[in-house]
DNA sequence: CATCTGATG
DNA sequence: CATCAGATG
């Protein structure tokens, strides 16, 4: 149903994430305040799994849209390091330029990598990492998805590891075609460089693969995120040799999401997407430990995720 | 001292009042709350002054330049009408269409008149009155000026009230040219109104008239609201037969300002300036009371003012 | 519902 | 240092 015109453009509703609406809720003045800070003490950060053949894991890389860092930091976000100490940490939205960076965002043991584009409080992706990269390198290569500041690659000795935000197919779908441009470019990336590496990409994938992985698939077929389009995008990835590290290891797991929307309570009733992963070379799979979704750690809409390896 | 450039416009400083910094302020993750709401049960809303031949007064208006409405009544602004009560309440920058009027703005025993302009969120007046007035007019008369919502006129039986949010002259002065037609425009539009029956103005008329009005007038002669060329406006006003009903009663008291910027604690620290007026026709002067200011009413960067007659 | 910018004051 | 709109998610 159409609640908006704007010129030609029919915007769908889709701020009640896709479930129906049964009451008019006015809400003056019940204003509420969201839950923002993580109480990290009642969370399990240890790992005990680990690969097919029983090695356990000595690698850990987390990744988290942080939905705009000024605001993240001020949630204390950066926590959350202290607490899950990964190896790499991959940031994604960070909105904000190198120039506006606040100090705090200097981390000791840490070499921090960022990348905004031209557009100002938009996009951006970062990157920490305790061990210097061989090289870093910024962007697809591809002007114009590399002006707005969506993906980096730091070589590793025995692995690419990418960072991407992939972008959002917009209310009313208004960017899909965008998205349709960069799918395959991404696609098209990894292969040149996986014939050189094993390839670790992770960052907010901006679609939810299967019914699975969404709370409401039935309502979200037309809405930026569950696309058939922007699935079958994922699927092609997938089978030009990748590993969607989570749903890999936990094939039929349910309720398992890495972002919900602000509206409605979203998060406390877990109405939420899987949009956020790790996806590896299939020659890494073995290598895998576990795949695991932060969902008690808040500071944004989206929660951090986090695979851990044996290298 | 130049601090920013945009285009060929130079921009001056005034974010410090006018006041030399000496310190370079950076404040990282000090972000202070203001005060927002006010201790209304300690400020005393009585009144035994009378006229000259000593009538007490039997009729009060009062004027606020809330700053927007929506934020000022989160701050609960109209707990103001309550303590003082008076028998027209006028309202500046209420910057709310008609339409997005929260429900509250409806308040028992009082007519409520809005006018807003055809730029959202922005300017915008109001008016409350315990008698509905014979007849309320929207605007100037001017196409230029009442496409900005800045002007209510309501006749009542003994005089015209006029509600008025004048044109600020902008940072660097931009709106300095717009400001000076509004000024004789608003002149000729009161000299014709007070062929009729004597006028009451009152509002936010964005100058602070002599350097008694404002804590830093060496450092504001070039800044909105204490230039020259507003001063004069003012200075012609009163010449036409109009009284600054304040500076008339208190010609020599210093420190009274109605008007602080969020800036720099200004207000903590008292540096102000009186921009908002009970501006009245001469022959209304022998039925002052008093008017006041209420700077210790919180909700907005300025304060309220009353005025207090006998009618 | 929440984040940003940019205009405005 | 605030408010608001509008874009974006």
């Amino acid at each position: 149903r159409k609640t908006k015109e704007k010129g030609n453009i029919e915007i769908v509703d889709i701020e009640s994430d896709g479930e129906e609406k049964t009451k008019k809720e006015k809400n003056v003045g019940t204003k509420k305040m969201n839950q923002t800070s993580s109480d990290y003490s009642s969370i399990d950060f240890s790992c005990n799994k680990s690969t097919i053949d029983g090695k356990t894991w000595n690698f850990k890389i987390s990744s988290w849209n942080v939905g705009g860092l000024k605001a993240w930091l001020k949630k204390d976000g950066l926590q959350f390091l202290k607490y899950e100490n990964p190896d790499i940490f991959c940031l994604q939205e960070t909105r904000c330029s190198e120039s506006k960076l606040p100090p705090e965002t200097k981390v000791d043991g840490y070499h921090a990598y960022w990348l905004m584009g031209d557009k100002e409080g938009y996009a951006g992706v970062g990157l920490y990492t305790k061990v210097k990269p061989l090289e870093v390198k910024y962007g697809l290569g591809i002007k114009e998805h590399d002006s707005e500041g969506r993906l980096i690659t730091a070589e590793y000795d025995k692995f690419y590891l990418v960072v991407a935000y992939v972008p959002n197919a917009g209310r009313g779908l208004v960017t899909l075609p965008k998205r349709m441009k960069w799918d395959p470019e991404l696609r098209k990336y990894l292969k040149q460089l996986g014939a050189k590496k094993p390839i670790i990409l992770c960052g907010d994938m901006n679609v939810s693969h299967q019914s699975i992985d969404l709370a409401n698939p039935k309502t979200n077929t037309r809405n930026a995120g569950f696309t058939q389009e922007e699935r079958d995008g994922m699927t092609t990835l997938l089978k030009e040799g990748f590993v969607d590290t989570f749903r890999h290891l936990y094939p039929e797991k349910t309720g398992a999401y890495t972002f919900w929307t602000y509206m409605g309570n979203a998060r406390s009733r877990n109405v939420g997407w899987r949009l956020d992963y790790f996806i590896v070379s299939e020659r890494l799979k073995p290598q895998v430990c576990d795949s695991v979704i932060r969902s008690q750690v808040y500071g944004s809409d989206h929660c951090p995720i986090t695979l851990l390896l044996h290298m």
